[in-house]
DNA sequence: CGGCCGTTTGAGCCACATCAACCGGGGTGG
DNA sequence: CCACCCCGGTTGATGTGGCTCAAACGGCCG
């Protein structure tokens, strides 16, 4: 099957000339068959997308747009690439061979539906799990049930970049919206960090800003009351999609239920309701139906005490030390 | 003066010439610029033993104690580097050119007080620290007042991997007992990561390492009773401090106050008062006089919930992924 | 239409905070 | 050498933020 084919070292041309075979094929067959080999060919495709991508953007072209006859389902998939791409190239300065190196290392994408779980806590895991598209939470599942969730990741975020110091994951990664990812085996990375320095570089920085998110949760988890808490986590999140450039200025996509949102702030969802029903009496925020939608930036950001410098390991210019 | 000469690229014995021209210049002066020049003097004997040490463990010799006719002070020096040669060789797999390569890089050590503030929060910090010895919390204050304590370092640990990522410090570190520490200017981090890739990966690991900690703290800081917090900290500080060489078994130094133990637990220090009493009544530790006895460890492992496999990633034979 | 999930609201309670006083030891100045 | 103070630890009394339990509501989906 295609699993056992190595897509390793192809080219964008090849990978697309697999797809396409399989869309042959796919023509030919009906039901759960041609679907199977629809999907593979879907996958292809994206991986395809993937490299072309990169070498295109090593040619610096400002006529991006040049071939602009793409059929509908690459436009989207050049949509779900924008971020990991602003990422890799702007904010961890990889030099295009160096992101084409990194990306030759990835699997086939997998996509996954809301809800579904990503990793699961104790599961052997050997991959660096990267997230194109969409909106994962990391849970720490106790003993007595309890849940606490470590973090939330959105396009472009690399989920376990911390993880190749374990051989089993100590967290659950769930999808709060349809996601896309890729994984990069532990072992390739290694290599690719022994030949590429600036690989190496590129993950100490994203551990290091992951970290810098950690700390600042620890805080306020720590330190703060539960307004103070709840506000700042969506300073946050609203602060870091704005980065990454999804959503539009003041209003998002905002998957996380209350229940979620207790076991983020270390709260119970109870206690979330009735502070979000202050947070909206203050005309700060309108939170419903899956969307967030922030009345009054200032305002929130004064009672959230929100400085959003902990953030600067994520600008693209970065403006740090390094 | 002294600060203005180069120590970079000076092998051990031109060290310690230079340490041995500042003890004569002592004897033929008095009163403050002769402990002046003597700790200068001390300051740049540790810089030599420090490349010595790195030299000589790259020999690989077993019969390390060949030359033991060491002055107690060099003693002394060569016990402080314990840990950090330690972490460097068999934590973070540098071989020793890299060593060699990373500690040239420091500047000359800083001996700190007991109390004494390393780190100023918002003062510009361009250098990564590294604890040789002794034992540090970082902590954050708050506009109001409160403060957290986001780490507690011990020997061998660099104390700001991710404070490359900003111009400015987040969070202010003191030293809880007497400590050595180097600092190494992230330019030329910058530099050596372009140059030696294991470095870069030492630098990620160590992060990675420090970023599960911070996990677990938010783990419990979210989700746990007072007690379970108190005693899974003092089991992560116990534990660290065992695979770290330092202290026998089961009775350490341990120099926090409740004041800072209520500020690291998110708790009030009347709190952690009467908590610590529970613990004590329960025959799990004792402590007083700075000092930290555990009677029954596996009693304190089950009501701290203590699973130290987040902890692998300081293992010296580390056996994740990677 | 019924069941399920997320949200909302109310009532009572508990873990932990806050305030305040006291104790004991070590350092300091007279 | 003592008197003093300051700091860390200890103890008690009282207040409260947030938890738990419980029930009702509303939208979505089969």
């Amino acid at each position: 099957m295609l699993r056992q084919l190595s897509i390793h070292n192809r080219s964008a041309g090849e990978l697309r000339q697999l797809a396409l075979e399989r869309r042959e094929l796919a023509a030919a067959r009906t039901g759960s068959i041609k679907a199977l080999l629809l999907k593979e060919a879907k996958l292809l495709e994206f991986q395809a997308e993937l490299r072309a991508w990169v070498e295109r953007s090593s040619i610096e072209t400002s006529t991006d747009e040049r071939n602009d006859v793409k059929p509908a389902s690459l436009q989207s998939i050049l949509y779900d690439l924008a971020p990991l791409g602003a990422k890799l190239s702007s904010r961890l300065g990889l030099a295009s061979a160096d992101q084409q190196a990194f990306l030759a290392a990835a699997s086939l994408p997998r996509f996954v539906r809301k809800g579904e779980c990503l990793i699961e806590q104790g599961e052997d895991v050997a991959a660096l799990i990267i997230l194109c598209n969409g909106m994962t939470h990391t849970v720490r599942t106790l003993s007595d049930g309890k849940q606490q969730i470590v973090a939330v990741s959105i396009a472009g975020d690399f989920l376990n970049s911390g993880g190749l110091l374990f051989r089993q994951a100590r967290n659950s990664i769930f999808a709060l919206t349809p996601a896309i990812c890729l994984s990069l085996p532990f072992k390739q990375i290694e290599m690719l960090t022994k030949t590429r320095p600036t690989i190496a570089r590129a993950l100490w920085l994203e551990t290091a800003a992951q970290a810098a998110i950690q700390q600042e949760w620890m805080v306020w988890l720590g330190r703060r009351a539960a307004q103070t808490r709840l506000a700042h986590f969506l300073c946050e999140v609203t602060y870091r999609l704005q980065l990454a450039g999804s959503g539009t200025r003041d209003a998002f996509e905002f998957p996380l239920t209350q229940r979620e949102l207790a076991d983020l702030l270390g709260l119970s969802s109870v206690h979330v309701n009735r502070t979000l029903q202050v947070l909206r009496g203050h005309g700060l925020i309108e939170l419903n139906h899956q969307r967030l939608k922030v009345r009054n930036r200032d305002g929130l950001y004064e009672v959230a005490e929100f400085d959003p410098r902990y953030l600067d390991g994520l600008r693209l210019s970065a403006e740090g030390v390094i």
